[in-house]
DNA sequence: AATGCGGGGAT
DNA sequence: ATCCCAGCATT
């Protein structure tokens, strides 16, 4: 969408305004010291959109700086273990944005010379990286024009635009998108300002278009907006469906041998916390003992029990039970191949392990 | 098109 | 207590 021929139409005239305006705030009011801009590098840049999806810049900076102090450049994280990777993003959640970064950055190293391509459909063909992220990557690293369509611009564009229906659609979300392609190539975003302008975008949907109580008379292009225009600012975007969360119950055993060294248990590759260590886990209680008799020594009525843990996830709740024994043994017969291992305390902060288990093991 | 996948901040 | 956040992969 290129400018009016003359003038500024009534309806569409505020499209040609949204760069400039945008960038102007930005200069201000936008946040210009978040850890990953200074250097800004494309493996900082990565790093930090990976960690920020669907996670919130405050949970994500401390993640960061650990992350890169231990793992400054691609090739560092290409050549590392899973296990110090997993342990970096432990209490982060989504470990499969871990798990997929580890392999990108292989496949870096194995395709591209060990740097990230400079191309979007390269990027959106390494794992755990999407046309937002890849775009997101490519105009805050160098520089480049491409639109992104994250949480923050789904939001600022569906007010702006007015556009109904839940972003989680294909449908709206379409639409989205057509908008942030539309803005970026406007010719009135100058050609050095991709960088500040695609973070222009995510600060004001971070700090004033919000989700909740949006500061419309402080945003700078609230004069074309149609949700502020219409009061509708407070309903758009329209909410999810909502659903009623399916609740889940577990046993947790937490068994310590003579010396209090913590039996964990590595899980499965896929599903919830996959390939992160944890308690050893069962279903119901006649599962818990019988587990118990045939791996360890420990007598099942002897676990003192601890309160339960309320742990909500996205998709169901779940509620933990944990008992707790002290000087048990494995049984002769249980090998290794169960991804079981004694753990001392001094070792747990060097395992990918889940945040509500490592609370416990901590308290 | 719908679902799986964490954890925490905001209200 | 509820919603949803700098999404992507899988089915």
């Amino acid at each position: 969408m290129g400018r009016q021929p003359h003038g500024a139409a009534p309806e569409t005239g505020g499209a040609a305004d949204f760069a400039p305006r945008l960038l102007a705030w930005f200069d201000g009011h936008g946040r210009h010291d978040l850890p990953w801009q200074h250097p800004r590098t494309p493996y900082r840049v990565w790093l930090s959109e990976i960690m920020l999806q669907q996670t919130q810049v405050a949970t994500v900076t401390g993640y960061f700086e650990r992350f890169v102090a231990a793992l400054p450049e691609l090739p560092a994280l290409a050549s590392a273990s899973q296990e110090q990777v997993l342990a970096l993003w432990s209490g982060l959640g989504y470990y499969a944005r871990a798990r997929n970064l580890h392999a990108a950055a292989k496949a870096c190293v194995e395709r591209h010379g060990g740097e990230l391509p400079r191309d979007l459909d390269a990027l959106v063909a390494l794992p755990g990286i999407g046309r937002s992220t890849a775009a997101a990557i490519l105009s805050q690293a160098w520089g480049d024009r491409h639109a992104i369509l994250d949480g923050n611009v789904k939001r600022v564009l569906a007010r702006y635009h007015g556009v109904d229906g839940w972003p989680g659609t294909p449908k709206v979300e379409k639409k989205l998108w057509a908008f942030a392609e539309a803005h970026v190539a406007s010719p009135a975003l100058p050609d050095d300002r991709l960088p500040d302008y695609t973070q222009a975008q995510m600060d004001l949907g971070a700090t004033l278009c919000t989700r909740a109580n949006p500061a419309c008379l402080l945003c700078p292009l609230h004069t074309d907006c149609v949700a502020h225009r219409e009061g509708r600012a407070g309903e758009l975007p329209t909410p999810r469906p909502g659903k009623t969360l399916p609740q889940r119950e577990a046993q947790v055993l937490w068994l310590e041998d003579a010396q209090g060294r913590i039996l964990l248990q590595q899980r499965p590759p896929a599903g919830i916390w996959a390939a992160l260590w944890t308690l050893p886990q069962a279903d119901d209680e006649a599962q818990a003992r019988q587990w118990l008799e045939r791996t360890t020594t420990a007598a099942p009525a002897a676990g003192a029990s601890l309160p339960a843990i309320a742990h909500a996830f996205s998709h169901y709740r779940l509620t933990l039970h944990p008992r707790r024994w002290h000087g048990v043994a494995l049984r002769d017969r249980v090998g290794d191949n169960d991804g079981l291992r004694w753990v001392a305390r001094g070792e747990l902060r060097s395992l990918g392990i889940p945040a509500p288990i490592r609370r416990l093991l901590e308290s």
